[in-house]
DNA sequence: ATCGGCTCGCGCAA
DNA sequence: TGCGCGAAGCCGAT
């Protein structure tokens, strides 16, 4: 079995590993698939080192905030595309859902009696970084967490980077030190272990495996959650074997027109932003095979570290840009989370938009929404309700009209800081992708973060603006506005 | 159609 | 200390 590269795992608790436990467990909380997944690979090594079974525990739990029909099918479809994958994996895997509120309540403090060491996800934003704090203090053996998340460790940085231009040319010098540190596309490959076939009895009695039937995520299942039905299941469908045919399907047919992303009418985007937030896909993955089709090779990777976007890789435009979405642009945010508690709050804006914004805190504003407006669609601009409705119907929104939506909601409502509650609370409740480290990023680029002072203007000052006007004018459109403009 | 000005912070060169 | 540069901005001059 392979490392993981230690500058990916930190133990959380200062509990020692149990030889004489029956298993090595690996709770899966963020990386929510088999392949590719430095976590699994920890703890298949540590399995092979102690030379016992391997426990997969997938959760799923009804309490967490925006819990909803979207999200929960979404999540159960990528249980089922696991418990397939994982069959005569010689790992056991064990899926759970919880029915009621607090049912799961004590299910990891039970496994960590019987686990030698347990192994979980390390995951900077939402509940996560919480509950992975609370889980050390619960269980009685060593915990430690993995950092799957990026080509980039969390830890090859020391703090949080302010300008994408800036973690770019950070990114240019470090990133040749882990471009040969991969994670095994099959980390169970040759896995020959001590086989368990089921958990401890009291375990499966007090928390049983979810059945095929909850499992399959239809209405009749879904209705049975005490979760949020009003927001419902989204068009893209959840799982690591959907995620590898979006990523095939990107690849095949829309990455060399990348250039023409933002005409939304084009539809060239990846769509792999919820698949990444779930896990159900690895960055590494997704940079393996475009690289390949780039026949690309550690060699050509431009050895100065200017910062600039185009150049750096070596292979076409059209890569290099997607490339700068997928590490540059993803990294940063997940960056910030690591290092900034408040990544979330308006406190954390740069100085200078902080100063600008309240300078104009009290300029009159034309439009005001509330809340229910805006989430409805229900404004006077035609371009925005699209947007919203896409949104609120499909969970997802296109890329460069989130950054439209955003600034619009600046401009809609009484402050900044009321902005930044309303954005957080659409793209947070409705978005696949939302409670993403890069949905903050998104959300706060709106209001200044990671950008530069511009020409002021009202109730922005020196925030950059843009108008559903220009984008009318610069963008094709027209298909998108048929299909979400009603 | 294209270009400079607007304006701030970073990191490197000097 | 100066300089070049930056996720998609707008505006007016040429």
């Amino acid at each position: 079995m392979k490392e993981t590269p230690r500058i990916r795992v930190s133990q959380v608790n200062k509990a020692p590993v149990r030889r004489d436990g029956d298993f090595v467990l690996y709770w899966m909380t963020a990386n929510r698939r088999r392949q590719w997944n430095f976590s699994l690979q920890r703890a298949a090594w540590w399995a092979g080192e102690l030379n016992k079974p391997l426990v997969v525990v997938e959760a799923l739990r009804v309490g967490y905030r925006w819990a909803c029909d979207r999200f929960h099918r979404f999540i159960m479809e990528g249980m089922a595309d696991n418990a397939q994958s994982f069959r005569n994996s010689g790992a056991l895997y064990y899926p759970y859902v919880e029915m009621k509120k607090d049912e799961g309540k004590g299910l990891l403090r039970a496994l960590g009696e019987s686990a030698c060491v347990v192994v979980t996800d390390n995951f900077p934003s939402y509940f996560l970084p919480r509950m992975i704090d609370a889980a050390g203090r619960q269980v009685s053996s060593c915990l430690e967490r993995v950092d799957s998340n990026g080509l980039a460790p969390l830890d090859s940085a020391d703090k949080a980077f302010t300008t994408a231009y800036s973690f770019r040319r950070h990114l240019q010098k470090i990133l040749p030190l882990y471009l040969n540190g991969f994670p095994e596309p099959d980390p169970l490959t040759g896995f020959d272990l001590p086989v368990i076939q089921n958990l401890p009895d009291p375990i499966t009695r007090q928390w049983p495996p979810a059945t095929r039937e909850i499992l399959r995520a239809d209405s009749a299942a879904l209705a049975r959650f005490p979760i949020d039905h009003k927001v419902g299941p989204a068009t893209m469908k959840g799982g690591a074997k959907e995620a590898r045919e979006t990523l095939d399907l990107f690849i095949g047919a829309c990455l060399r027109r990348y250039e023409e992303r933002n005409h939304p009418d084009a539809e060239v985007t990846s769509n792999l932003s919820p698949y990444l937030h779930f896990g159900h896909i690895s960055s590494h993955q997704v940079f393996s095979a475009v690289m390949e089709v780039e026949r690309w090779t550690p060699d050509k990777f431009s050895v100065k570290a200017d910062g600039r976007r185009q150049g750096w890789w070596g292979v076409g435009e059209a890569a290099e840009s997607f490339l700068d979405q997928l590490i540059t642009w993803r990294e940063l945010g997940y960056n910030m989370c690591r290092f900034r508690d408040d990544y979330d709050a308006y406190e954390s804006l740069p100085d200078w938009a902080r100063k600008t914004l309240e300078e104009h805190a009290i300029d009159r504003r034309e439009y005001r929404y509330s809340p229910e407006e805006f989430e409805n669609g229900r404004t006077h601009d035609f371009l925005w309700n699209a947007a919203q409705n896409q949104l609120r119907r499909e969970g997802r929104l296109h890329n460069y009209l989130r950054m439209l939506w955003g600034k619009k909601i600046l401009e809609w409502t009484g402050s900044p800081r009321e902005a930044s509650r309303v954005m957080i609370e659409l793209n947070n409740k409705y978005s696949l992708d939302g409670r993403d480290p890069n949905s903050y990023s998104g959300i706060f680029w709106v209001l200044g973060r990671y950008d530069r002072a511009w020409q002021e203007r009202s109730i922005f000052g020196k925030v950059r603006y843009m108008s559903s006007e220009s984008a009318m004018r610069k963008l094709r459109l027209k298909k998108y506005l048929e299909r979400y403009a009603s």
